[in-house]
Parts: C-alpha cells; structure tokens; sequence
DNA sequence: TCAATTCTGGAACGAACGATCCACAAAGGA
DNA sequence: TCCTTTGTGGATCGTTCGTTCCAGAATTGA
C-alpha cells in the first residue's frame, strides 16, 4: 500500500543528509536540505490550500530563513510550482513501483488504481485535486502541471486496463476512474466515511477491469 | 438541460422586483434585493474561491455598502454560508424538477445525472465541490453544509438507480456516479476537454443504470 | 411635525500579507 | 590574508485584508 506522504523523502532528516552534496564553488553552504525542505512545504500547502498558507506558515515549518526562502523559490507561488512539480513526480514514481511486471494484468492494475485511490483519499486530501480546484482555472502554469500529471497518469491506466476491458473502452474508463479517484478525494476530505470510499475504490477497480 | 447558474433568480433584476415585499414597521427600506444580492455573490465566490475573494469584490459585484454587507450577513464567511446554502437549494430544486413522474426510470435517472453533470462542469467550476476541496477540512460549518447535500443528492440518486440496478447495488452506484461527476467538474476546471467530460458523462450515466 | 427605527455611505482601524533590502556570516580560490 | 561568492537573520516596506464605527438619509407610527 502506498504511503499517504510522497515517496521521496517523505520525512525531514538531519542536515547535512547522507547524499552527496555538491561542494564546488565559493559561497557560504545551505543550512538546510532542498528536498527535505521542499516536503515540509508541501505537507503546509496540502493540509491549509494555497491561499490559506502564509509565507510565515511555509518558513516556519520548513525551518527556513525568509531570505532563503526567496532566495530559493522567489515568490510564495514559485514554492507552490515546485512543491506540486516535485509531488507529481513521486506520485507517478510510486504508481510505477506498484505495477510488478511478473503479475498478471488485473493484479498490476489493482495495485495502481488502490496506490492511486490511497494517495487520493489519505487524509491531508489530495495535492494535485486540491490544487485543481483551487487554482486551476486561475493559474496557467498550475493547470498546466496538472494537466500533464493527469494525462500521463490517465495513459498509464489506460495501458493497464486494455487488456481487462479492451482496446477501445479503455481510455474512456481510465478517465473515469480517474475522475472518480478525484472525486473521492474531495468527498472524503468533507467527511465521507471510510466505509463509503472503500465503496468508491471498488467501483474504481470495476472501471479498469480489476 | 439544466443551465449552469443556479435555478433561483440566476440574473439580477431590476428592485423593487415583482415579489411583494414586506413594508411593515419603521425604518429605511433596503436599497437591494437580497436574493438578487446573495446570488451575485454566490458567482464571485464561485469564480475566485473562497480565499482569494475580498470583501470589496463582493460588494462591488453585488452592489452592497460595507456597511450592508455586513448588516446582513455577519462577515465574509457568513455571505460564503449563506452562498452554499442557497446554491444547494437551488440545485436540488432543479434536479427535482427534471425527474417527470410520467417518464420510465431510465429515462428519469439519466435526466436527472445529465442535469447535475452539468451543473458539475459548468463554466465556473462546482460551487459545493470546490468548498469543500477549499475548506471541507478546516471549516465545520461549510462541511456540515457540504455533506448534508452530498448525502442528500446520494439518496435521490440511488432511488433512481434501484429499479434499474437493483436495490442492493443502489447506493454505491449512486456515490460512485456522484463522485465521478465531482471529478469530473474538477478535471474540466483544470483544463479537461469537452469530449473527455462528455466520456465522463456516460460512465456516470452507466453507473446509474441510464 | 416629531420621535423611533432601519439602512446607507464612507472614513478609519489594527493586523496580516507578500516581498525587499542590507549588513553580516561562512565558505573557496588566489 | 584578502577578495569573491553565496547564504542568513532581521528589520522594514507599502498594500491589502476583514471589520468597526458613526453621522446622516429614509421610512413608519404617533
């Protein structure tokens, strides 16, 4: 099962991390880690929303200066591009992981569509679905980021479910459980309970043919 | 086709308005309609959200002083309440209205999900849908209005779909084709095309049974 | 005509907002 | 050592926010 939190460095850890760090040039080093940094802003912008969140609320949990945070991300909306850029990537990551090509097409879809489903549903909401409704129309570079996750996350379910439901109905039914994933998400982030959602995800499953 | 603005006086009209109005005790009569005014800032938070509304846009698009503004409704959270609160009235209002007695089920629950389809992908975004993505989670009030609604439209969906699917399969359809039109809003918001969307309606509409 | 009541227009409030600026700290290269 | 470069801490900027307040306008009942 996928883990509520992104895949990659779901977890602040101690600075200086165990990754190499670049170490050329002249110039006092970061006291922080980009990544880990990046987490905690995120973890700030899926639980309040964009608007909601202050530049006060994003330094003070990430542990930054005000000057590094500028520094880093230049405007409050830049560290919001970065954040949702740097989720869809782990989010499909993680997907990835979950498809083992030794299994047969209706347990590889399975495992996607309930990672996906967790990620959805898990409790601070979902990021991209959230940052959709909210700034999506609004915000040509945030639709954009979105737009792309979707299709490409929509491509993969569609690839999966071909074989389960065919050819020609599987891009209109991964759409749909795409759609319906979403939905989901919003409705359990407004107290839908879990007995209902579970209900969503197994009419998500019938959608892809798992 | 259910239009996209709600089904209550979509449009503001000229005051006074033909309904008669109460001319009882003392006092200056008020220079607005108040349901013209409600609905006026029932579009800005639809357009914008919640957040990213300013109490001046909202009086300036309904014509309001401060000083009315705030005679009426409390605050700017108390006109978003209210906003909700109406919108859902109106909405379930016109989805009754698009049930005929006379029509075979099918026939019934597929106008009835076309009908809240629409209002789901209109132009501006779902009012309820995109509440609750905003501010489901960190406002009682909004998600008590929120899930009140869901549940309700849930019901009517699923007496629908009981002849056509079966009683027992009733209620998990009718939430999956409510959250599947949830999604879809979410997804057409953000930049889904309109054949995309219309493919989401069909999967809706089948899981209805229609 | 004159209180009593209700609503309006607009100034003003303190707080919070996103963003900028600058002096100083910490590193490498010469 | 000293210059260059990069990052940090904190004060501060002007703006906008939601809200309050009050003098005056508009109405009813006496």
């Amino acid at each position: 099962m996928m883990s509520n939190a992104p895949s990659i460095s779901p977890l602040p850890s101690a600075w200086p991390c165990a990754c190499a760090e670049r170490r050329c040039g002249p110039g006092r080093p970061r006291a922080y880690d980009p990544d880990c940094a990046l987490a905690a802003l995120t973890q700030v912008f899926r639980e309040q929303g964009y608007e909601a969140t202050s530049v006060e609320d994003l330094i003070s949990a990430a542990g930054l200066s005000r000057s590094s945070f500028y520094n880093a991300y230049g405007s409050k909306r830049g560290a919001m591009l970065a954040a949702l850029q740097r989720w869809c990537d782990g989010h499909r990551a993680g997907l990835r992981a979950l498809a083992l090509p030794q299994d047969p097409p209706a347990v590889r879809a399975r495992a996607v569509m309930d990672g996906h489903f967790d990620a959805e549903v898990a409790s601070t909401g979902c990021f991209i679905g959230d940052a959709a409704a909210e700034l999506g129309a609004r915000d040509a570079d945030v639709e954009a980021i979105v737009t792309n996750h979707r299709d490409r996350l929509v491509e993969d379910f569609a690839a999966l479910a071909a074989p389960l439901v065919g050819q020609a109905a599987a891009p209109e039914r991964a759409r749909a459980a795409y759609a319906l994933a979403l939905g989901a998400g919003v409705m359990r982030k407004s107290g839908a309970s879990a007995e209902a959602v579970e209900g969503l995800r197994r009419e998500a499953r019938k959608l892809l043919g798992a």
